[in-house]
Formats: structure tokens, sequence, C-alpha cells
DNA sequence: GTCTATATTAAGATAGAC
DNA sequence: GTCTATCTTAATATAGAC
């Protein structure tokens, strides 16, 4: 896509909103149209294949987000200080717990957003285990901590979504060092 | 609605079903006639509301459900032997983790949507910390545990659904008793 | 009570003016 | 690059036969 009046980035953080408050089949063109301020022509003008590839961009920009948000994370320090750099990135990406998760919204499709949703799942967990196999663990016991760290910061965006409250999904990252990082 | 030749509770199992798979939004007609061996007309003959009567129907069941789950729980027993029932009730109720929520899916709308996951949310954890104040917690920590402890579980519901790992949530169900009546 | 057939409305997608 | 207008397809909903 070529340079436009309103440039790509915001566009698309305005297009994912709505597919992460109203999921894949929730994100009709009326919808993404007042979202971004641009008639449903128009975004068939940006994204010629249509919702498909308005939903592809919208992974591509959140993959990138993690990508970063795990990158500047792992650059230093010890496990404990990496697990808090993710932590302080994840609130940043979910606005303080105000946004909602992408996974969530397009696995409630078919059985394609629901695999889309797994790899990304497990490609978190997979970097937060990372970090628990550094400080010591053992392959189960990192693995397992780590779907439990990302299940909880998925539960805490479903409470924080469905009833304001962000102070669970605080709490969770609040808990993340010490629960990649405690050996018991 | 009057008995009929397929019984209304497991007729409305079936097409909760899909609402857990699909979100509120792809919960089409077509899939609901599918997963219900009704044709579409059929369906607005047991429910002439059409789609907004099934969801209420759906919702009034998993209410029920949820219900009698806590009552039984409730009945007798100190509080991490209710807790232990009531984790027991989930278990069965999510077939293991190999269910949806429920209250995801239909937070995945609108603006009403959420707001009654949210009262869900809300009745969920308020049943949860009735165990944690009988355990001696003092109000505000029986809440944060409480809450925590519902996104642990929802959390744990999106690790099976995406990636058919149900290991997770049965970790999170393990720990209930302790996480509601552990003083520290 | 369930079905086939059909009407109605909304969603996805395209054509062509500016 | 964005728009209005239009087409096409799929969804919701109804009518009437069996």
């Amino acid at each position: 896509m070529r340079p436009t009046t309103i440039d790509d980035v915001p566009l698309i953080d305005a297009l994912a909103d709505v597919f992460c408050r109203y999921g894949y089949e929730g994100a009709n063109l009326n919808r993404l149209s007042e979202a971004s301020s641009l008639k449903r022509a128009s975004l068939y003008h940006r994204f010629p294949g249509g919702k498909d590839e308005i939903v592809e961009a919208v992974i591509a920009r959140a993959e990138e987000r993690y990508q970063a948000i795990m990158a500047a994370a792992m650059e230093q320090g010890d496990p404990a200080e990496r697990a808090g750099r993710v932590a302080a990135g994840l609130a940043e990406y979910y606005a303080d717990g105000h946004g909602s998760c992408l996974i969530i919204a397009l696995s409630l499709s078919d059985d394609e957003g629901r695999a889309r949703g797994g790899d990304c799942v497990t490609g978190w967990a997979k970097g937060f285990a990372r970090i628990a196999r550094d400080a010591g663990m053992t392959r189960a016991k990192a693995k397992a901590v780590s779907l439990d760290a990302v299940a909880q910061i998925e539960g805490a965006l479903v409470i924080s979504a469905t009833t304001g409250e962000t102070a669970c999904f605080e709490r969770a990252l609040a808990r993340l060092p010490a629960q990649l990082t405690t050996l018991d």
C-alpha cells in the first residue's frame, strides 16, 4: 500500500479496535468504515482484498508489536527484569487493561481463526517460557507457568472488557516476574 | 414452549454450543439449524422471537446450571471443600476444558452483550468471594482473589479453545480451593 | 411440529464520478 | 484517494403445505 492521506498505522489500529470489540464476524464493513472515518469503498481501495485483507493487516501489525515488545524486553537484564519489561510492554499494548485481546476476538469465528489464535497463544507462551527457563525452571515447569501466565492475562482482559475493572489486569502483570522466575 | 419431539434441554445445549464456538454474530441461523438438526423455519416455530429468543434461552439455561453448581457446592463443608465442589461442577460444565465460555462468546458483540457478560463475571466472582470471606479474608482481599480466579479459569478456556491444551484449565481448577482459602 | 419455498433486510464487493 | 450509487450474496424472517 502506498502512502495516503490517513497513514496506514493509525488506520490499521482503528480497524483493529473494531475486531477486538466485536469479533471477526461482528466487525462488519459499516463498523470498520465508521471507526476509520473512511467509506466502505475507500476501505476497498486501501485493502483490495476486502475484509480478509484488512484482518491480515491487523494481525500482522499485532504480531509486529508483540515481537517488538519481546525483543526489547530480552535485550538485557536477569530473567525477572526481562519479565518486568514484558509486563510493561503488555501494559502499554493493552492500554493498561482498557484494550481487548485480538486473539480472543478472532478465535470466535471458524476453525481457521481458532487455529491462528492458538498459534499466537503458543508463540506468546514460548516467549514467557524462555524467561522461565533462564530462571532455572525445567522445560515442563516453564511451559506450565508460561501457559498459566498467558491465561491469567487473557482472562483479566475478559474481565476488564466486560466489567471495566482493570485492577485484575494490573495484578496479573505485577505478578508476572515472580511467576516466571520463582522455582518453589 | 410446549413439549416437542426434540426436548428443549438438548436442543438448547446444541444451540449454546454454536454461540460458544462462533460468538453471537457468528452464530447464524444456518449454523444453528445444522447443529440442532432443525430447519431454520422450525427454529422459528420453537423460538418465535428468532435469534434473540434463542440467545435468551441459551443464557437462561447457562445461568440455571451455574446456580445449580453453586447451590450444590455451598450446601455443606468448610470453605476449601466448597471450593472443591465448585471446581468439580465447573469441570463438568466445561467438559473438562473442552467446552468454551458463553460469556466470552456473547461479549464479542455489542455493548449490551459486554454488559451482560460483565454481570455474569461479577455474579460468578461474588460466589467465589463468599467462600473466600468464609475462609476469613477481608472483603477487599476476597474480591481480588475471586476475580483473579475467574480470570484464570476464563483465560484457561481461551487456551483450550484455541490450542486444544486442557492442562491449564485443570490446573486452574485444582488451584481453586487453595486460592480462595489461603490467607497469606 | 417440521418442512419447502419465498420474502426481506443487511452484509460484502464493485463501477465509475470527482 | 475518497466518494455516491449499485450489484451480489448471505442473513434474518415469514407463509403455507404436509
